[in-house]
DNA sequence: CAATTAGTATACCAATCGGTATAATCATAG
DNA sequence: CTATGATTATACCGATTGGTATACTAATTG
């Protein structure tokens, strides 16, 4: 891993545990082994960082997610049922990074922050509402409502993938890998059907 | 409006619009026309106005919810129903607060703002978890979901409660004052029975 | 070998950060 | 009128912030 990679690596993880504010330059360089001249090469600028960091992560997400709605389904639970497995595969795997993407998404509206992650977001939830709107013959009458839909979907995935992440730091490492394909599916039957069925 | 109510009035606009880090002392006591010693004379610390914002927001938040758990009511949806109306009523009227709540309750677990809404957020988790035991007897077998039955209501709420807003901001401020019943009842409808019904 | 370039270290900058010491002002109470 | 305690303004503190000028080194290229 060369000075750019582990720059880009040690802001990340100190961004998702303190936030971009309360991580300073001098900080980031010091955990990589490096100085700060080294950094402003490579980045610019503090925010230079972040951008880079939400460009490799935002690219991983998105492609992961394209992939799994281009397999070929016979019903739109099938269809939801690959997304979501994309989609909290990469929670998993990228836990890091999806935390940090989970905070980014909710910060306020005027902070650098949310202006860097802004574009990344409108992107995900046009790709979430497209898969909607395809699916519009088979779901039925949605009466206009594909993006509530689509926002009541990526709700409900990144507050499985946040409960499920609390979870895992409190009881068990061990569950890393483990987001089993029965719960996913139960995630999809709530999703269609509700809690009473 | 005294000096100490403008503060945490000022305060928190600028907490909910920058977040907390990015927004000095500096800022807050020029917005609330005061000088720096006047702050600190009355909350000790930066922290201090931030626990004091809190304190103040969750009270009627958390007293708004109590009262609606405590009406007597014939069924589950019922119940659910109440909750919701007071959660969302409450997003509304305290439009500011509640999604600088929001902002808090996924900002990184190390920074300070998250140490200082943690307890609260404890609480709010708390209320409604208890609410699905009590429902136990009338929602038949939860097999020990009623955890993750609560965090999904709850997610289900903010997001409604945010793409909500973020509507209110981008076409009409007139409809500021409108949770409708309806909305509601469509809301407790996809919960309980999911998009499919 | 010479020359160019990318990458790195030392040392520094002005500006801002959260916080405070001191003293003046103010309304109230005896 | 005096005294008291709560508020407030002026002016300051050391520490840290994001960012940079300069010079040196290592690797690449002709």
């Amino acid at each position: 891993m060369d000075n750019k990679e582990s720059i880009l690596d040690v802001a990340l993880k100190l961004f998702a545990d303190k936030g971009y504010d309360a991580v300073s330059v001098q900080e980031i360089v010091d955990a990589a082994g490096i100085t700060k001249p080294t950094l402003y090469h490579y980045f610019g600028s503090k925010y230079g960082v972040l951008e880079a960091i939400l460009d490799v992560g935002f690219e991983r997400l998105m492609g992961s997610v394209s992939d799994s709605m281009n397999i070929s389904v016979n019903d739109v639970r099938e269809q939801l049922f690959n997304v979501a497995k994309a989609f909290l595969t990469f929670a998993v795997d990228e836990g890091v990074f999806f935390s940090f993407m989970l905070s980014l998404m909710y910060s306020p509206k005027s902070s650098d922050s949310y202006k860097a992650v802004k574009p990344h977001l409108l992107n995900l939830y046009q790709e979430i509402i497209d898969m909607f709107m395809r699916a519009s013959d088979k779901l039925g009458n949605m009466n206009g409502r594909q993006e509530q839909f689509a926002m009541g979907f990526l709700g409900l995935l990144n507050q499985y993938a946040y409960t499920y992440s609390e979870k895992r730091l409190v009881i068990n490492e061990e569950l890393k890998n483990h987001v089993t394909d029965e719960d996913i599916r139960a995630l999809i039957q709530q999703y269609m059907y509700g809690i009473v069925s």
